[in-house]
DNA sequence: ATCGCATCTTAACCTATGTTTGCAAGCGAA
DNA sequence: TTCGCTTGCAAACATAGGTTAAGATGCGAT
């Protein structure tokens, strides 16, 4: 239950065995949510962390008058609200996809890294990983355009999901809607529709029903300005 | 010396007086940056914490063809590389304006945080805190108008000098560049230029030589679309 | 004083992207 | 089978913001 954790932890470095017995022995409690149902919102206060374990979820704020602007999306083996232990949300995290998460009280995850330095040290790591992506969202945003955008957002997807083996010869299910991918960019669906269009059009990927198929990875990467460096992850995917 | 860090630390919650003695034991280099120098620069693997102590700095990627995004800025008593701990650094770091550095090793960090289980919290929660930032930009540069990014940089820079306690009557030296605020919020500088025109017509605020004063605060806030709870400061300033 | 350089301003023009609207395809519920 | 809803697609039109270019202003260095 906890091995997407684990592996998801040792992407940057092993943990010994004592660390994974003790990652282990976390207490779990587990819970299904469907498509678009929140697990944490805005103002909340967690107890527990959420665990993501299968499935993908995805942090978003919400304006009132119903802009949207989705943060970040996260894979399995990913603590959707890890923040919460310190800090109340000041965002919301919704599943994108069915998913299955395990809630993990506070309590004994703070046991947890008080006891266990390595794991401490390699959750901060996630979490800088999590800035480091954060940063280059805004490099999209603020200065590449809509067609490098999603050209570089599916390559940091494909990246992502490839280290943590969701990716077979090419393919990838990555359930997200137009509007999502809009939401994310920081575009209009319109736009992302066209955009995409002229993606497939020059025969970089497809991307229906949920699946991404790159046919033209190297191609990809180019159209994204895709460097995956900031990813720090020990091997790149290909 | 280290006060700074001490202050910044303790904007969320106290330390104990043997947390505040360790860190001001704190082995420290001093070193003085000119504007625009690079404190860091992308693929470094720092041995030294950057601690600023005064003048402020930013983050910020410079693509091939010279487009720039500004990722953060940071005021005094911020360790403005901290996540080169753990990782190599994916993006530099500029002095904004003249600015003194303190370089802690990173050995002496770890000691401090190995041993100091309050200030190794305290110091992920500004880590946290900086992640929300982040997240804040992105719902400005994917969802808001020119005219409310700019005005909501101006709320947050204010609020947070406010905290550091560097904001006099209205007024707080924040010597940044119309280059720097387009490159901040994915703008071009002649419509930067532009909005602020607007802003300053509006009566939100004045803008000149380096200095920030604002007149209008409810207003400026209201422009900005501007709410502090994503900063997470224990008294908001005003 | 004067030169040089960075910063700020303004204006004219251009384009990437947003908005609105309508329709078609797919799919689960009854 | 039909209804309703979500998602994808397309076309026409509108605009926020980008680009280029040229002065103006201020200021440190000589």
């Amino acid at each position: 239950m906890v091995g997407r954790l684990v592996e998801n932890l040792e992407l940057y470095g092993r943990l010994s065995e004592l660390d994974r017995r003790a990652i282990a022995a976390l207490p779990l409690t587990l819970r299904r949510f469907e498509p678009g149902e929140d697990m944490v919102i805005e103002g909340d206060a967690p107890s527990h962390c959420r665990l993501l374990i299968s499935g993908l979820a995805f942090r978003h704020k919400t304006l009132r008058d119903g802009r949207r602007q989705i943060m970040s999306f996260h894979v399995p083996g990913d603590i959707c609200d890890i923040e919460g232990l310190l800090l109340s949300m000041d965002h919301s995290v919704s599943a994108l996809s069915r998913a299955e998460v395990g809630f993990i009280p506070h309590l004994a995850m703070e046991a947890l890294l008080d006891g266990h330095p390595a794991i401490s040290r390699a959750l901060w790591r996630t979490e800088l990983v999590e800035a480091a992506v954060a940063r280059e969202w805004m490099v999209g945003m603020g200065r590449r355009t809509a067609y490098a955008r999603i050209a570089h957002l599916f390559c940091e997807m494909y990246a992502r999901l490839g280290a943590m083996g969701l990716v077979e010869n090419g393919r990838c299910r990555f359930p997200i809607t137009q509007t999502h991918l809009s939401d994310s960019l920081g575009l209009s669906v319109v736009h992302t529709n066209r955009v995409l269009q002229a993606l497939r059009g020059d025969g970089l990927l497809s991307f229906r029903g949920g699946e991404l198929i790159v046919h033209d990875w190297p191609g990809l990467q180019a159209a994204g300005e895709f460097d995956p460096a900031y990813l720090h992850l020990r091997s790149v995917a290909a």
